[in-house]
DNA sequence: GGCTTCCTTGTAAGCGCTTACATTCCACGA
DNA sequence: TCGTGGAATGTAAGCGCTTACAAGGAAGCC
């Protein structure tokens, strides 16, 4: 008895047919509660565990959603990975995990490849992909959702927030202070549309306000990445006196150099984040961001998903951000 | 042609028997190349793609990995999964993520589940489980590694590095700058050897140093749990003159509410933390802390993985570890 | 008592794929 | 000319499970 046990040897052992023992595993109570102890007996005490590929090759349903993601390595996917993990599981799902290190044609064979699994459903960063994405998927009657992002125009259902009107609200707070130099530290644009909008709600608030567009310098999310970036924007324009980073990381990147070029934070220059992670309060000066609810949207978007998978339809969800006013942003000072 | 084509449709389309096709796609040399190029035509023609649950069903293997992982929303698990999911992904293996949110009753369930789910290997974080969860591994033949800590004595092969002998040195090297009151804010040890492992360090090079054994508070993973602990710490001994914290994020916490407190750090009292995580470098003092390669980690356990599940066997593995001396730490200055 | 009805259980047909084995076919040598 | 070996392909038997359908039996009704 070295093979694992099969439906067949529990069948066997509790003297009915594979079907009962099935029933008794899927639906107990289409099977009379003597019969039914007996065959539960006889799975614990040979220790019979259902072969999952062949329960989802008849069923056509493999408990498995998959999840495309750039990279675990920046904290705010792993925190909203996590949440929607958390929820899956409670669910009897489990989580296939894919990275695309933000390239698009990775993350479209991640999605084939996740496919090809079985995924009964997936989820997906950002809506900036090649139609045809969205094509297979619906070819293939995979539902999808679009996390960290909110579009209700758009056919697939997102959870997420507004990162356009998000950075605007900031950026039109921060002209309200006095603010007409204005730089961007942006993370990279290519596929990635919730760093094109940031940019993008930042033009619209100055554009708003009549000011002149904003410099914008592309920075790899890190610290470091966010320094450099900050020192080329200063170097190109020198008044600045206001830089807004992407997110929190890039923002303290940016603080870093600032003080280390003996620039004052926010005397010389104010700088602002986004995403509101714990080093937002950390650094000193502390930084303005935005607060986005990564964790509420991660459980947010399995439930949607897990609906979807359920065969009902799902609406998109937007969810609230929340401007955190801190010392790293204060009306100009020094310069004018 | 609604429902997804199989084998079967491939092999009408180019004129051939399933098996041909299924070689084609396994064994490309077995076929005749005209033979070969008809079969593939009628495979992108069709938008062919193998149904995953059929294969693994009759060749046992389900190019799966399984990881059990405390949380991704500690940075270190996030950016080791990253890794090791990211070596999966290159030698076309899928990574099953499961969490245990450090609760070793869910642990053992997660890791029945990914057994049942005819996962090829499994990843697990410290050897701190109960005997009959190897065993059930075992008689499962799943293979299994263990990261994050290392031990050679062990059955199951680890890949990662020695706490103990990592948080020894830097206590070491804290004790000969002339600490001798010293308190520990650990992560919670319950079912978490590298904690223990940890404060195990320290009051050993304490022991060594002919110096009584540190106060130790136990803290959750965050910030304000770390500021919440190192508060208690100096109200029960309002002596201590070095804090070594179980990794850095306590330590943040740490110096945060030692400022907050008006103590100078590290003039009044010095505090460490552990993993080198960016922030280490960001909070003001930073954070002497050890260094801790979670990438090469990640990797090299993926790597061992894989060479389990292919059959050989792999040797375990100790990483590394580098102490990071920063301005945290000093020699005790204003008091005896 | 016999018939209907409902409930419990069994029978068996696949799900889509791999692979051992059988078959076919061709080139070659005697 | 025919026999032979080997390469290319086909045939078909499952892998372990779910489920439509069939069968059997007890209970309720006239």
């Amino acid at each position: 008895m070295s093979r694992t046990p099969t439906l067949e040897d529990v069948a066997a052992a509790a003297g009915v047919s594979t079907a009962t023992v099935s029933r008794c595993l899927n639906s107990p109570d289409k099977v009379v509660p003597e019969t039914r102890q007996r065959v539960m007996e006889a799975v614990s005490s040979l220790g019979y565990a259902p072969n999952f590929s062949a329960r989802a090759l008849v069923a056509k349903r493999t408990q498995t959603i998959g999840a495309v993601i750039p990279t675990m390595e920046n904290a705010i996917f792993a925190e909203g990975v996590q949440a929607f993990q958390s929820v899956l599981q409670a669910e009897d799902f489990m989580l296939l995990i894919a990275s695309s290190g933000y390239d698009r044609a990775a993350e479209f064979d991640a999605i084939r490849t996740l496919a090809a699994r079985g995924a009964d459903g997936v989820l997906l960063v950002g809506f900036d992909r090649s139609p045809e994405v969205y094509e297979f998927l619906a070819t293939q009657s995979i539902p999808a959702i679009v996390a960290w992002a909110y579009d209700s125009e758009r056919p697939v259902a997102s959870v997420g927030f507004d990162n356009m009107l998000a950075m605007h609200a900031l950026a039109a707070h921060a002209i309200k202070l006095g603010h007409s130099k204005v730089g961007i530290v942006s993370g990279q644009q290519s596929g990635n549309d919730r760093a094109r909008d940031r940019v993008e709600g930042v033009q619209l608030a100055l554009k708003d306000a009549g000011l002149r567009a904003a410099i914008v310098i592309e920075a790899p999310y890190g610290i470091a990445q966010g320094a450099a970036a900050f020192e080329k924007l200063l170097k190109e324009a020198p008044d600045t006196t206001l830089v807004l980073c992407g997110n929190d990381v890039l923002a303290a990147g940016a603080i870093r150099q600032a003080l280390a070029q003996g620039l004052s934070v926010p005397d010389d220059v104010s700088i602002t984040g986004f995403d509101d992670l714990a080093i937002a309060q950390l650094v000193e000066p502390q930084i303005a961001t935005v607060r986005v609810p990564h964790r509420k949207m991660g459980e947010a978007a399995a439930a949607a998903l897990l609906e979807c998978v359920a065969g009902k339809s799902a609406e998109s969800q937007l969810l609230p951000t929340e401007l955190c006013l801190r010392a790293s942003l204060a009306p100009p000072f020094n310069k004018g």
